[in-house]
DNA sequence: TATTGGCACTCAGGTAGTTCGAGTGCCAAG
DNA sequence: CTTGGCACTCGAACTACCTGAGTGCCAATA
């Protein structure tokens, strides 16, 4: 369908308006790159792209720029992945050493994505969907008062505090305790909820209404987790980008510190090839965040994917770059997480 | 030493330059205010306000805009502080109702006061120094690897993995954590260094080293935390800001996204009147934060001060309503953290 | 001595006119 | 299909000019 050359000429109008930020004409075009043809015959080449809305003049006699169709196609078709230089590789691999405990990973994790590709990074805390239980604590830490920790095998440790209405000897507690991991130990999150029906009908009548709260609270616990959590780091990047957000950057910050909004949209996005997904300008639904483009991945822990994180920065940035950053950073965090 | 009047004509100016955002004329300062003399009156007095330093003429036809000294003297003798709305005051109590744990108070203090203020908000961790513990648990969560929690009287929760290099016997972290807790409950963090000198000398020496490596993690706990933590709010709303930033908001996104910079600056800060402190402009020690103002309050836990929260904003800000609302939400997370 | 009206002066910001040149589309010739 | 040529377009950059808010100062006044 679209000629060879054409998509050459596209893939360098991408990189050269990425580059110079500058809407790109047929002149430049022709003396940065070896095409072995004139000017002339880049502009017909143009006309064409123009026509099938890959790019668009900014007003009569200016350059042309990529329109997010273009990058579209720039990211599925001409878009080599960029190898990560040695540095790089270095940096990912200092970055992880010394890290033990989930918070942390993916504390250094966001920070080190965000440092590599200068945008704004963000990583997606486990989704509790897969997980399963690996152990359930119950700590009374003061008279009425029981702390309850959920440790999953995806290594996500959740604690609450429940409040009991009245004095509650320890010995029930560690009742509880034993029961609850009797029957929760290495169960799916999503079978909580069945495995718990009647779980209070095997106490005294009298401790009914404790076992409940505490079971509720469990029950909460596993629910509200489905609701996930992002981290961000490199929130000043954008502002530094701030010349490549026409308008302002205060509705993309507005959406990048919603959390739901952040939330729907990665889960939403399906993953294109090499396990990355891409979500271009207004390809993504929210309309605050029309100038801006989000890069993510999937990473893993014992082979089925638990979480996402990425990038988002102006439509306009180094999507080879950018890729092949978030794609190694994933595959590096599934590494640490293997552990 | 100054007079009555020039302080008026001080607090008129302020007042005038933070609503209109324009540098304000000795016309527009008697038409909105009822001084009762002539605007060349006013001419003098400002004459005089920009010799002490207070103000200053952008260029030689504009109005006059306060300096950061003048904002000081404006704060300090002038400001009333505005008391808040009822609305103002339903929002905080409702934001406060319903959350248990440490974390959620915090968050939810956060965005509050980000919402309150318009601004950029802040809170601090409440610092461990002087907390007590509580309790402390131990959890193996695989066969060599022990979960530490630890758990303060000021409802904070730290939780750490521990690797040990062998496999351990279930009893032998069912005595430690005994011993460590007859040890330590009660003892506060600073002592819990000296408490624990001799400590693996009670267990088997074949168990020394698997003690050993759990007393140096906790050590490492309570001595981590004493470098704090702060969580943010409302970063968009700097960038809504953005005209107030001469030069770009960048600086300042690093300088709030850098914690350490925003830790030994709200540290350094020495409560003034109220309980609340100010730093004001080139006030601040730090370069990216010339044009930004800062206000911070203290808040309590058992009678003392355990961290601090404030906002940060442009050195043109609202002072009056932004001073009174963070001193209201520190009193209402005091309140909170009271039960 | 403090206040005031008067007045000349300053200067940032806005408007209007001009030029410049990168870039375009089209065409006729190769 | 390619290419050189050419007329055309129009934003950006520069200039010149004007306007008006605001100033500082002074002499008159209460």
């Amino acid at each position: 369908m679209i000629p060879e050359r054409s998509l050459e000429v596209l893939r360098a109008i991408v990189q050269d308006y990425i580059q110079t930020k500058e809407p790109v004409g047929s002149k430049s075009l022709v003396e940065r790159h070896q095409f072995g043809v004139s000017s002339a015959t880049i502009r017909n080449e143009m006309a064409m792209l123009e026509e099938e809305e890959l790019i668009h003049a900014p007003h009569t006699s200016a350059g042309r720029v990529p329109t997010d169709k273009g990058y579209r196609l720039f990211v599925d078709r001409l878009g080599e992945v960029k190898p990560l230089s040695s540095s790089e590789k270095a940096a990912i691999s200092n970055f992880m050493v010394g890290s033990v405990d989930l918070d942390e990973t993916l504390g250094r994790t966001v920070r080190l994505l965000s440092q590599l590709t200068n945008q704004v990074a963000m990583v997606q805390y486990p989704s509790l969907g897969r997980a399963r239980v690996r152990n359930i604590e119950l700590i009374q830490s003061a008279d009425t008062r029981v702390l309850l920790i959920l440790i999953t095998d995806s290594g996500r440790i959740q604690q609450h505090v429940i409040e009991l209405n009245e004095l509650v000897d320890i010995s029930l507690i560690g009742e509880i305790r034993g029961k609850l991991n009797a029957v929760l130990a290495g169960a799916a999150l999503a079978e909580v909820a069945t495995l718990l029906t009647n779980f209070s009908s095997d106490f005294a009548p009298a401790n009914g209404p404790q076992v409940l709260l505490i079971v509720e609270s469990l029950l909460d616990q596993v629910d509200a987790n489905r609701q996930e959590k992002i981290i961000l780091a490199g929130t000043a990047n954008l502002a530094r980008r701030e010349e490549d957000f026409p308008g302002s950057i205060s509705p993309v910050l507005e959406a990048i510190e919603e959390q739901v909004v952040l939330l729907k949209l990665i889960t939403e996005m399906q993953s294109e090839r090499n396990g990355v997904s891409l979500s271009i300008g207004r390809e993504n639904p929210f309309e605050s965040l029309a100038n801006a483009s989000v890069v993510v991945s999937g990473y893993e822990n014992q082979g089925s994917e638990i979480a996402k994180l990425g990038v988002i920065g102006p439509t306009r940035m180094d999507y080879s770059s950018n890729i092949s950053a978030v794609r190694a950073v994933a595959r590096y965090l599934t590494k640490a997480l293997g552990n």
